[in-house]
DNA sequence: ACAATTAAAACATCTGATGTTTCGATATCC
DNA sequence: GGATATCGAAACATCAGATGTTTTAATTGT
């Protein structure tokens, strides 16, 4: 269950969530994975009103959510509807994190890489050049959390900390708006290669050479540094999972 | 008023949406508007209601839809809070278009930009591995219409929807989430650079070219053809918009 | 002054009533 | 028989009011 692990990270946890967000969690796992045919009808509001035993007011705010993240379609008079894939907003973090609950496929995972290949280089490159001093601590600290990490968890999030900074660090605000991106990537991965924590150690210097070119102001180290971190996890990978196929050319 | 044009590209027109989205649209745009202090509170329920005359529920789903754009942030008992910026979906479709009433910044734009240096080369290049002949054909359309349209309106939007055809002929579900991103950097532009609009005439060739590209199955002339027209933008937008500044490096 | 109590403000949830839209079934007309 | 008109059930939209919980701040007592 990472799905909880991504909302840790996303920072949203301790406070207990109102009944409409249970609910509209609830319903949004099932949609994700698939529970329901595409376009086709869900049960009424008082149907889902019997069936979570909650008013009415909730199941409505419940949709709402869903509707707001693209996944529901409601017509007055005829029903709610589950929306076609292709009209979810994939980059929401609960559609994301909700992804997180179901076996990873392929297919999915390889295109959350391409974005990444895409991404990260980038935001490496215009960290070296704008982040300021408090920035790059914040990478160096996430830098050596990896390095002394006790559990194959820990290692994970220190690890999602790090290329978070390193986002946050290239000082573009629609650049956040994608860590939740490199978080789904990560924690899908994870399942994937790191059987063998052994592995983590190869990562390790990649990352320290992102932390050096960007301590160093150097942007095309930075880039490539990250350019090659991506190109590795994207090998083993390929390696790891059938069906995940080599994408075509991102960041070449 | 370019917000409308949004929705039009978003193909949202046409339905009157319930009282909830209006109040939540009209709420969003004073707050991207930054009508109110960040971090500072709103009116309550009760004087949301009186104000634009609705219910409590209306307004109740109206903040719930603002919350999952990250704007709002509501306590229980203490009450409801405008989050600071960091914290906002900026991918979000409502919020870019909520962006489009304002006058445009151009330091956001510049960000805006950035992100399509970053996405879209690489989007042409994946398009031109793997369209489909019916996408392809898509984008040959769009490109058609932009050497026909007849007002500076249809030009833009035959430009947005040529833009978007290519993301979707990536054929990565992710990228399409972010089209956003270029119809609202592309509005923006316009009132920008476009008092002229004999310099529409100069983009026309390098759309063309990227079309060739991947009619030809080239990845590489796909992915340099669009890296030259968005540098083309960049400058123009460099010349005509004091306060927007080159970006570091974007796709070097 | 400090701590405990209390009261008010604000959101959360529930309930029930009424309006509107959609869709299909039935009836009607030619 | 087929097209059309009408009607009614189903489902969402909105409103109104009641009650519970949490937070904050003022009050009170020592």
């Amino acid at each position: 269950m990472n799905e909880l692990l991504y909302y840790d990270l996303k920072e949203a946890a301790g406070v207990t969530p109102g009944l409409a967000t249970q609910v509209s969690r609830e319903l949004g796992r099932r949609i994700v994975a698939g529970s329901f045919p595409e376009g086709g009808l869900i049960d009424d509001e008082n149907k889902l009103c019997n069936r979570f035993g909650v008013s009415k007011s909730v199941v409505r705010e419940a949709i709402k959510l869903l509707v707001g993240k693209g996944l529901l379609e409601v017509r007055r008079g005829s029903g709610t509807r589950v929306r076609r894939r292709a009209s979810w907003n994939l980059l929401d973090d609960d559609v994301l994190a909700w992804h997180q609950g179901i076996e990873p496929k392929p297919e999915f995972l390889r295109q959350l890489m391409d974005v990444r290949q895409m991404v990260e280089p980038n935001a490496a490159g215009w960290a070296a050049a704008t982040a300021t001093a408090a920035q790059i601590e914040e990478i160096r600290n996430a830098q050596k959390d990896m390095e002394g990490a006790a559990s194959i968890q820990d290692f994970v999030v220190a690890d999602a900390l790090f290329h978070r900074s390193v986002l946050r660090a290239a000082n573009n605000e629609l650049l956040i708006a994608l860590e939740g991106v490199i978080f789904s990537a990560l924690l899908s991965s994870i399942k994937v290669t790191n059987r063998d924590p052994r592995e983590n150690e190869r990562s390790l210097p990649l990352h320290r050479q992102v932390l050096k070119a960007i301590e160093a102001r150097d942007s095309a180290a930075a880039t490539s540094a990250m350019r090659e971190h991506l190109a590795d996890t994207h090998e083993r990978l390929s390696d790891g999972l059938p069906g995940y196929e080599a994408s075509s050319g991102a960041g070449e």
